[in-house]
DNA sequence: TGTACATCAGTGAACGCGCGTTCACTGATGTAC
DNA sequence: TGTACATCAGTGAACGCGCGTTCACTGATGTAC
């Protein structure tokens, strides 16, 4: 029910769980979560291949067996934290009725809350995605999840999903729930000393730039 | 009419320009170009002092006359760019009519064009404020700037500045400019091979989320 | 106007630091016979 | 089942690097008389 990044959790190709008691047993997936909690602890920018082998309680080498470089290592968290956004953004739509507004509002809360339990996380996916700016991997996987949104939209719509105007209203939604999320993990909205139910923001912004698309 | 930010520029107390001559004229002016000009070039993560010297033709020693240590020359590169966007928003708003939606259209146009025109400093501006979080200055000065949109809302929706409800559809808009305004500078947008008519799309928010609230 | 002095902006050399990455190595595991 | 060998994950020491910051200094500027 939550975006577990923090606990032992399985690596992206689900296999490799097993071959515990090896030479450390799962090295990478160790590495992977190392960084995620450095991420977190002490912002995108700041962590170091160094202190990931540390924390995983192995020699600042180890990580070249597993990884070509530091920016590998970046894409590889990054790739597993969209995945995970992704699986979660399907799983929290699944209660609502097919072509819902329900739908709909369940992928942005979905999206924004991601942000909030992840900020660290989120700073490094979007904050420097200059750096692996054209990555196939990335978009490719960027295209899958936004893909999942545009889809709600179209059967909510009624429209095929190829429609552009499903891109264009999905696209809306995002910069929405990006913008709020950023917002959100920067102190903005508590700086500027906005209440804001989020909630009800969410379905004022799906009803008035999707919804009203319906009645014609 | 533009975002001038790598001119030869004056400071923020509008004071500075003449005494050329000095020592080495006015270093602090042209430190935070300098800084201003890297954060373009490498990225907000990728500055340093030392090279922000070099590109002011200074030794590195010569930064901590002006400025107690490196987060306080970010600070004072972020308080400068966000009082030059708020000039430029007072600016673009002024051509269009008092309480117009084109002045609400304006400002949004204005947000974005800025991001685009200076995605490092952007970065700077709101991918690291975590690190300034909590200061005082900088938390003024995006009231200030946060202010002119609260005001040009509650003016076209007649309400009060103070209004509940013109706070809330600013923050709307603003989450709204704020993520396109990532998502463009991110690359998303061509890497999700979306085809958006910015000021269409800006209208449309705009009509969605604010003008709707006039007709009852 | 000229001199003596105080100020302070900029110098250049030095520091300790942690980083990313490489290297020859070692020793546990897997495999062929 | 046992032995010999190949593999390869992890070691630990070392490297060069650029950084932020400090320090005693120097020399140009401003100021008091």
């Amino acid at each position: 029910m939550d975006h577990t990044l923090n606990a032992d959790s399985s690596s992206l190709p689900k296999k490799v769980t097993a071959k515990a008691g090896y030479h450390h047993g799962d090295l990478r997936t160790q590495l992977l979560n190392a960084v995620r909690l450095l991420v977190e602890e002490k912002g995108a920018e700041n962590f170091s291949i160094a202190e990931a082998a540390r924390k995983a309680g192995v020699s600042t080498a180890a990580p070249y067996r597993h990884f070509e470089d530091k920016p590998a290592i970046l894409k590889a968290v990054v790739l597993d934290a969209m995945t995970r956004n992704g699986e979660e953004m399907r799983r929290v739509m699944q209660p609502f009725p097919f072509g819902s507004i329900e739908r709909i509002n369940a992928l942005g809360q979905c999206y924004i809350d991601f942000a909030r339990q992840h900020p660290g996380i989120f700073r490094l996916v979007f904050g420097f995605s200059e750096k692996h700016d054209g990555d196939e991997d990335l978009t490719a996987c960027g295209r899958e999840v936004f893909g999942i949104v545009i889809e709600a939209v179209a059967n909510y719509l009624d429209l095929p999903p190829n429609h552009p105007m499903a891109a264009e209203r999905a696209y809306m939604l995002w910069t929405f729930v990006h913008g709020h999320s950023w917002l959100i993990i920067d102190g903005k909205t508590k700086a500027q000393d906005l209440q804001i139910d989020e909630g009800v923001m969410l379905s004022a912004v799906s009803d008035g730039l999707i919804a009203s698309l319906r009645q014609p």
